[in-house]
DNA sequence: CACAGGATATACT
DNA sequence: GTATATCCTGTGA
């Protein structure tokens, strides 16, 4: 099944842990999903928290949709974008399992250990070759690949990564016993 | 484990 | 204008 726009008008704390084992594909290269974090417009660590920016445009744009930001300068970060136009709600994709196009990731990442190919933000936009061309790009459309999982996944809940403001509130879901986790679970 | 690297935004002078 | 913080990763101690 394909995830289209309907799966992500709802809030972003339902969509955030519905991803976890669902599978994302850009130009047929990258694997399962094993962990996100979520952010809404009420949280104080959201890019969406003080208003719109140039920087953070899309995610005022319609669910279903990219958004993609530079992250310290130098990587980059994948959003989806979740609720209603203009909630600035998303889910920052944090780390796949790969499956598909594991020579392609190696090469675009300078390595081949398998664990270090998608776990974390920035290391997974290396590997699937996302950058600011995908921003505001719609997830049910190519390059673009989205789809549930087959079976039901067990997930975990744990407090977010690198954060600041709003550091208690546990809004990070991972996949229970990956191996591709960008870090162990906190809760 | 420490720290450089350096875009974007905000909070000051 | 300058300073500080940030949804991080690679490298070298």
């Amino acid at each position: 099944m394909i995830l289209d726009r309907s799966f992500f008008a709802r809030s972003v704390h339902e969509v955030a842990p519905a991803l976890v084992g669902c599978t994302l594909l850009v130009d047929g290269v990258g694997g399962t999903i094993v962990e996100v974090e979520a952010y809404d417009a009420a949280d104080p660590a959201s890019h969406g928290y003080r208003g719109q920016t140039p920087r953070n445009r899309s995610m005022f744009g319609p669910p279903g949709h990219a958004y993609v930001y530079r992250s310290y300068g130098i990587h980059w970060c994948l959003n989806l974008v979740c609720g209603e136009e203009g909630t600035a709600e998303a889910v920052l994709v944090r780390a796949l399992e790969p499956t598909q196009g594991l020579e392609t990731m190696a090469t675009r990442r300078g390595l081949d250990d398998p664990r270090l190919l998608c776990s974390g933000p920035g290391r997974l936009c290396q590997a699937l070759g996302i950058t600011a061309a995908h921003d505001g790009l719609p997830l049910d459309a190519a390059p673009f690949e989205l789809r549930e999982p087959a079976g039901e996944a067990e997930i975990v809940r744990g407090t977010r990564i690198g954060l600041t403001q709003a550091a208690d509130v546990p809004w990070r879901y991972a996949l229970a016993g990956s191996r591709f986790l960008s870090r162990p679970v906190r809760s």
